[in-house]
DNA sequence: ATTTCGAACCAATTTGCGAATGGTATCTGT
DNA sequence: ACAGATACCATTCGCAAATTGGTTCGAAAT
């Protein structure tokens, strides 16, 4: 043992008064001398107790008070790392489905898919116009309202695929994901129409003939028009009363 | 063996010709009787072909075929499962990050953002504008660039926590992980000038002042402004020649 | 009486290994 | 040439053991 705690500049004296402050002063001469390389993990606590000669309790407070102030971050079955806590579970699926409401979701899609609508009538290609038309055609093809929102869904993708942005392609995939698990609690037993919703075939093809003749801001509009709508009639299911 | 099979309605004659034709014709039956339950996984293909009296290799074409029509999907040591394969995880950060360019990751937040923004001057708390000016004093107070930059996501942060979406707030942290892992190539050894930015405390105070007076249209507007002139900044440094 | 230490225990996570599984190459027989 | 059989590969899953930060408790020290 010592081995590590030999290369240090830290003289350990037996007669040391092992307090709090003392403890917090080791540590601090501990990550002083060591190559506090950013996102490094540091040794486990009980090492690390017995390489500073201090006592875990010790050393725990030490790093409490580091984490405090935001030099270190812990976790329980990970370790103990150099710098700030990377945020968490920021893009946790589950968590996020189970704390938005349907509310938020159509705000969500209102604020994201005019602005994504705008940019693929910019940068869409004549692949992707192809596939809008495909999408479309197979809506109002469809006999069933499960094929209808199936087609639905992917023409709505198509078009944010067509602004030919990775990014923002993960944002609506994320934002997909929740839509699909958002718990959709509604006031009594209705049943959930799930009738083919014929109200969007002329707000489609608004869309569509907007991307083709690239025209960025009325593209933008007739999605916002469209979503708006998809809204009402929602709110109206889900709060008659509102 | 066989006990599965004696369960099918299939009759396996020895003299069958077994080609590939009548092994996509047994797994086909072989999935009309079984309970093709969506999602649900079938058996793996050395069973399978054994259960069908077919070699794994016709099994494999016929499957191939079904996977190529979109009615299964497989995965190299999960199975093959019934329906169309589950869009994976789009918003992979470390996939995302790496596919997207600053100029995308710009678009994005010029997409986001201020949109972010008009719901925060409507929704705000006044415990949101306390944490708002607090970060924009921290901003002005910073001697360091890197100080500077930590208050400056936290006040965009805030700002997007100010809008009360949840479901948004998971879109902009995503958005924010993407930010901190893109590869900002630069195209000769730019040093990334690091120096306080001092082009954005005005802009950062129009966004504040619209937001307390509940502006939306305003709060929006600044956003995009900061935004946009954050970009160009960028731009120059990025692509000087553009 | 308070604090500190040591030990045990808890819960979350990582690691390691074997089995399972789809994908591929190769050899054999017809 | 094509089907069949076999072996091998890379990925994934499942499970158990080890690791690690967090917590509790009694003994020891001051």
């Amino acid at each position: 043992m010592w081995t590590l705690a030999q290369q240090m500049t830290i003289e350990i004296e037996p007669e040391t008064r092992t307090r709090n402050h003392d403890a917090a002063a080791r540590l601090r001469a501990y990550l002083a001398d060591s190559n506090l390389e950013l996102n490094s993990r540091l040794p486990p606590e009980r090492t690390l107790s017995r390489q500073l000669g201090v006592s875990r309790s010790l050393l725990r407070r030490a790093l409490a008070e580091l984490e405090a102030a935001g030099q270190i971050w812990r976790h329980v079955g990970r370790g103990t790392f150099i710098g700030s806590r990377p945020l968490e579970s920021a893009s946790d699926i589950d968590y996020v489905s189970s704390h938005t409401t349907p509310r938020e979701l159509m705000e969500a899609r209102l604020l994201i898919e005019p602005g994504l609508t705008r940019l693929a009538a910019s940068h869409a290609t004549n692949a992707d116009i192809r596939e809008l038309e495909h999408c479309i055609r197979k809506t109002k093809s469809a006999t069933d309202w499960r094929i209808y929102e199936i087609w639905d869904i992917n023409l709505h993708r198509t078009i944010a695929a067509a602004a030919h942005n990775t990014c923002l392609m993960a944002l609506f995939d994320t934002l997909n994901a929740v839509k699909r698990s958002v718990v959709w609690t509604r006031p009594r037993e209705v049943p959930l129409a799930r009738k083919l919703d014929h109200h969007s075939f002329p707000e489609h093809d608004a869309i569509f003939s907007a991307i083709i003749e690239r025209d960025p801001a009325r593209a933008e509009a007739a999605m916002h028009r469209h979503l708006g709508s998809v809204r009402d009639r929602l709110m109206k299911v889900m709060e008659p009363g509102a």
